[in-house]
DNA sequence: GTAACACCTGAACCTGACTTCAGGTCAAGG
DNA sequence: CCTTGACCTGAAGTCAGGTTCAGGTGTTAC
């Protein structure tokens, strides 16, 4: 059994932190002497699983109804096993998106190095669209792909190119 | 040449935001007819960077630097370069922590699946610190490795196991 | 000529996740 | 005794990133 000041530390969270958590609920059935409180086994994996949660894009109001489900026993298996699949999902579609954006940020370096070699940026400007070298052609592509959003401009109707 | 009300629908981002956003300095020498804003080529560019900037973790307030810097010239190439390559390094760090967190979840997501096919969570709490199915034990102490807590305790003193 | 729209502004408001503050309890040490 | 340190509380404050609001302009459509 842990003081705050001990999980504090071994979490490297502050106790202010800790102390919201448990105004917030996600440590339901804490043990208190005197008005202290006394973390268990329990309130560490709880703390364990609000780490990864927390990581996976989840509101603290949420990681409170799972605490609130892991009270309620066995009847909540499913609705359990079900967050957690969700999460994994959303972390998977954000790994992803990270690994567009990775795209665009190789892009971007190599557009620098580029840029900072040459002393301007004509030339890169000259392969622009679709001339790149192979390797960044591609990593380009893919992170234009990433945010598509030319293809909601207008297709037909005139509105743009009206002037310089 | 784009109004804010068409560049909202091809960004898909609320008008609101997009003041927000030329508030903050995002789109630093925006174009003005009789008051109202005219999106550019460079905007939209500036657009596309914005989302992955902060998709890489960056605030508004960097973002904004960057988009100083970009109407700077090549003085600051080597500065953009570099925040780039900060970047980089950042998301990439920021996959493999997502990374992680998907082994806990799929641990979890394992666990959750046994406990419903047992009816009951003890015959894996029985298998727990290091007697798992190979494979699940594998996703255990990668994610467990993640925020490895325990080395944080106090490995001789008391104040531990005191009672139940 | 007046209504409907799309645009504009500054200021206030909102949400989530903490953090800080003011004031209080309790046990151990000098 | 009385100070120090670790704990406690409720309430208020902070910060980022937007969003909403009240009031105003300018162009087009009937």
């Amino acid at each position: 059994m842990y003081t705050i000041g001990q999980v504090s530390e071994m979490f490297d969270l502050p106790v202010s932190t800790l102390r919201f958590y448990d105004r917030e609920g996600l440590f339901p059935d804490i043990e208190r002497r005197g008005g202290i409180r006394r973390f268990g086994e329990r309130e560490l994996e709880a703390l364990r699983i609000i780490e990864c949660l927390k990581i996976s894009g989840l509101e603290i109001r949420e990681i409170k109804q799972f605490m609130q489900w892991c009270t309620e026993g066995s009847s909540t298996y499913e609705l359990r096993r079900q967050m957690f699949e969700k999460r994994r999902q959303a972390v998977e579609e954000e790994i992803r998106r990270l690994q567009r954006t990775l795209d665009m940020l190789n892009f971007k370096c190599w557009y620098y190095d580029t840029a900072i070699a040459d002393g301007g940026e004509e030339r890169i400007k000259a392969m622009l669209p679709d001339r790149l070298p192979p390797e960044i052609q591609e990593l380009y592509d893919k992170a234009r792909g990433a945010s598509r959003n030319f293809r909601k401009l207008p297709v037909v109707e005139g509105s743009a190119e009206d002037d310089a």
